[in-house]
DNA sequence: ATTCGGATTCTCT
DNA sequence: GAGAATCCGAATA
């Protein structure tokens, strides 16, 4: 299993946000690994998108990662108590970004380890990793995890897909608006969040 | 089944 | 000082 390399992250976060459903993301502490699939994604576009953290080019030292080339997370603190991770998307100076809201754990020991990190009262393992800051805690993804290269094998790193059927890209994809930016305006309405169809751990369902 | 509010703290003005 | 790319439990219907 190998990391997608940059090439696959330096264009438009619409384009990466799509493909990036289906692959792996590896959460790697000491010798293990923990291979999570990505089910659900969200498009944030900088420039004009009124929803981005980065909008209209605003940097400041929340924002700088996104500023970067694509490849890097980008990772924040939402309502004083949940983390965000996002894939930074496009290249230098244009500052895309891609959420990941889902993801679906791959083996038992991903299921045990984000039980560990996250105890629940539901039974449902879906309930783990079925919202953007449900993941980050069951993954122990906080801001020490803020601009961390996934294009190389470390702490935190994005593989192909690892099963056939996804790497055929043999899922439906399901567009939807983004969750939770009543501010965003018109950019409230368009439709930058993608999910795979059926997928029993993505977080919203379209209505 | 759907709506509502509280938790909690970083970030920017 | 305001507000946030969320989650959960409680109340309502």
């Amino acid at each position: 299993m190998q990391p997608l390399h940059q090439i696959f992250y330096l264009r438009d976060s619409l384009v990466v946000a799509r493909d990036l459903l289906g692959k792996t993301l590896v959460r790697q502490v000491g010798d293990k690994h923990y291979a999570f699939k990505i089910v659900e994604t969200e498009a944030y576009r900088g420039e004009f998108d009124k929803a981005s953290h980065a909008y209209g080019g605003k940097l400041t030292n929340r924002t700088r990662p996104m500023f970067q080339a694509g490849g890097i997370t980008y990772i924040y603190l939402i309502y004083g108590m949940y983390y965000c991770l996002n894939i930074v998307t496009n290249n230098e100076s244009i500052p895309h970004a891609v959420l990941i809201r889902a993801l679906q754990p791959l083996d038992d020991e991903a299921i045990r380890y984000a039980a560990l990190n996250r105890p629940i009262k539901s039974k449902k393992v879906q309930d783990l990793t079925n919202g953007p800051g449900k993941l980050c805690k069951a993954l122990v993804i906080d801001k020490t995890l803020n601009e961390v290269d996934v294009t190389e094998k470390g702490s935190l790193w994005i593989a192909e897909s690892i099963t056939e059927e996804n790497n055929m890209k043999d899922f439906e994809i399901i567009e939807d608006k983004r969750i939770n930016i009543p501010y965003a305006m018109e950019y409230q309405d368009v439709l930058w969040r993608f999910y795979i169809n059926h997928n029993q751990f993505v977080s919203v369902l379209k209505k």
